[in-house]
DNA sequence: TTGTACGCGTTATCAG
DNA sequence: CTGATAACGCGTACAA
């Protein structure tokens, strides 16, 4: 039976509960004799002690919670979080927590969220979203649970710390690349409207337009919405433009492979019909599409951050304001032509945009 | 503070705890009027009872763990296990339980993924894993704890539950639909070796072409590990074979990809160079590849299902053996090249394969 | 209908 | 170094 308390094996091996439990918890003060003995035990009983009764006495469960946007599919389908999550799992592991994912809240009403988080079932979270309809961080405000964002929206001050990456600045990098290489009409795609990456991708293409002296076209902007499918129609539009456009920047990569099926299904390619700069550096863009110049975030790293971030404030009460920037690159591939020109340009504009920032 | 007890909400509210419990938990024999004002300070104060507290008395924390192959970047990457979880999220949060991924698992050795598993943090576990190297369900049988499994190995008779569907069936169907388009070299994509419905799929190729008195050559079998990257490479080998295989049958959509890729690099087109069925029918894959003849996996249903067959061990203890499987259908598009002759031999043979059997 | 008292399995405190 | 014993917060018979 796993019904085995700590008592019985206190019993077992001939002890009190308080042994067993100084065994369990590797104190000191105990004979190693005794230690050995409990020990064996507990192993061959295969015991371990039951999760609920230790964290009510210990007012702690060591479990951290990951929480996306709120629907399921769309977390699974952008490879991005799983990145950001292997950071945060790392950190955990590394440091004696547990990562859950939380899934399934577009099935649950706001009340049950709030109870669950209530319930303390979480020591911390880490919300990884930049949606700004999300009522997930003012939830976890009122809860009372510390997190970490990954992600934000300036707009909204609440989050007391966060981790994200310079998104004005990377896209500008990335348009300005296309402009030094010659392109002057230059279409973007952006994602959906409720995530304010999506604001400040377009904000980065609008700024490196202007300082080039670059009209802002309307009709060369499209509302997309992440999927490859929203980036196959609008370049379709695109290209259906009395002066269509030469180059493209897509605020992420899963849109591109849209893209590049409208190209060829016109008998057109990349780049020489149609330059690409993207954003996210996917690996799996990188298999379907191997030459794609990207903008690479540091998932992985956001996730080590966060979680690192998080664990200091659970251990340490750290309830300072920290704001992480993390410093995004461009990766100059071949879906904008190879241009020793432009990798130069792009190299005194230096590669790596935005800068790290600690603010205590 | 969000240290409130229920005993505190008691003394505001002016009544014992037992009575705030009683609201709590909906139980009758609680005066309206009492009811109203103890559940206005509930509200007003947001207070939640402790989980821990309560799984202690209760033995149940209404949490059902959802654990997928070892590796978390592999997970993501495979949207079939986003629908799977939709499954079981929806039925979760229909019948009051809350779904949980677990992830971190590679950064977690077994012992520790042992005592996780004994420390009861669920009621139970639905393991999406066709990985026979897994040694996961043994763990979970040994820690005593009650799971349902998405996926199978025939030759490890220890899972009690499971839900799949009948790989063999779906993968003969989709050959049989290229041998009766006239294809005689038809080549197969392999998914990793670790997974039984790998083997399970080969079976099925092998059975058509023996029924067709087709030979098996070994030269058209490659060893895909599920990524676009190994479609890509294995379709290169197989288009520089001295007599390349005109069809070819991919044991999952992400491969495609890759295989739709190198057939185009080469300045040949499909179906007319290459004909293709895939394995999976994902949402994704439409949008990259519309046209792709696949075999659809009923992912959300597998999902709902062990759910379902899970809550009810936990509520009813059901401990008999079930196996489910589930039908499996082919969806014919344009990636064999359109032929009414073959939608109509394949009506003989029944597009959905598999049948729904119950063992009690 | 409401309140009292006990137990759930564990850790922490304090004597021995 | 070891063992009693008191919390931890909640649900629930049982008593009022």
């Amino acid at each position: 039976m796993s019904q085995l308390t700590i008592e019985d094996i206190a019993r077992i091996a001939g002890v009190s509960r308080s042994t067993v439990s100084r065994v369990l918890n590797g104190q000191p003060n105990v004979r190693p004799s005794v230690r050995d003995r409990v020990q064996e035990v507990i192993n061959s009983y295969g015991y371990a002690p039951q999760a609920a009764a230790r964290q009510l006495v210990m007012r702690k469960t060591r479990l951290i919670g990951l929480i996306l946007p709120d629907n399921a599919h769309h977390l699974f389908g952008n490879p991005i979080f799983a990145e950001i999550a292997r950071g945060v799992s790392q950190v955990c592991a590394q440091r004696g927590y547990t990562p859950m994912l939380f899934i399934g809240r577009q099935d649950m009403n706001e009340a049950t969220f709030f109870s669950l988080l209530r319930g303390r079932h979480f020591d911390g979270v880490i919300l990884i979203s930049s949606d700004r309809q999300d009522r997930s961080a003012a939830m976890l405000r009122e809860a009372g649970m510390p997190y970490v964002r990954v992600g934000h929206d300036p707009e909204d001050d609440g989050d007391l710390q966060y981790v994200d990456v310079d998104n004005v600045a990377a896209a500008r990098v990335a348009v300005e690349h296309l402009i030094a290489l010659g392109h002057r009409r230059i279409a973007m795609l952006k994602g959906l409207a409720k995530d304010v990456c999506t604001h400040a991708r377009l904000e980065g293409y609008r700024q490196a337009l202007a300082a080039a002296g670059l009209p802002f076209d309307e009709a060369l902007v499209g509302d997309g919405d992440w999927t490859p499918a929203s980036g196959y129609a609008w370049t379709r539009r695109f290209l259906d433009l009395p002066e269509p456009p030469t180059a493209l920047f897509s605020s992420n990569d899963m849109m591109v492979a849209g893209v590049v099926r409208a190209v060829q299904e016109r008998g057109l390619t990349v780049p020489d019909d149609l330059a690409i700069v993207g954003f996210d550096d996917l690996l799996q863009t990188t298999m379907i599409f191997p030459e794609l110049t990207t903008i690479r975030q540091p998932c992985v790293e956001m996730g080590t951050c966060a979680a690192e971030l998080l664990l200091d404030q659970l251990e340490h009460n750290r309830r300072e304001r920290v704001q992480i920037i993390l410093p995004t690159a461009l990766i100059i591939r071949q879906s904008c032509g190879y241009c020793r020109q432009a990798v130069q340009a792009s190299a005194s504009a230096p590669a790596v945009s935005g800068e790290e920032q600690r603010a205590g």
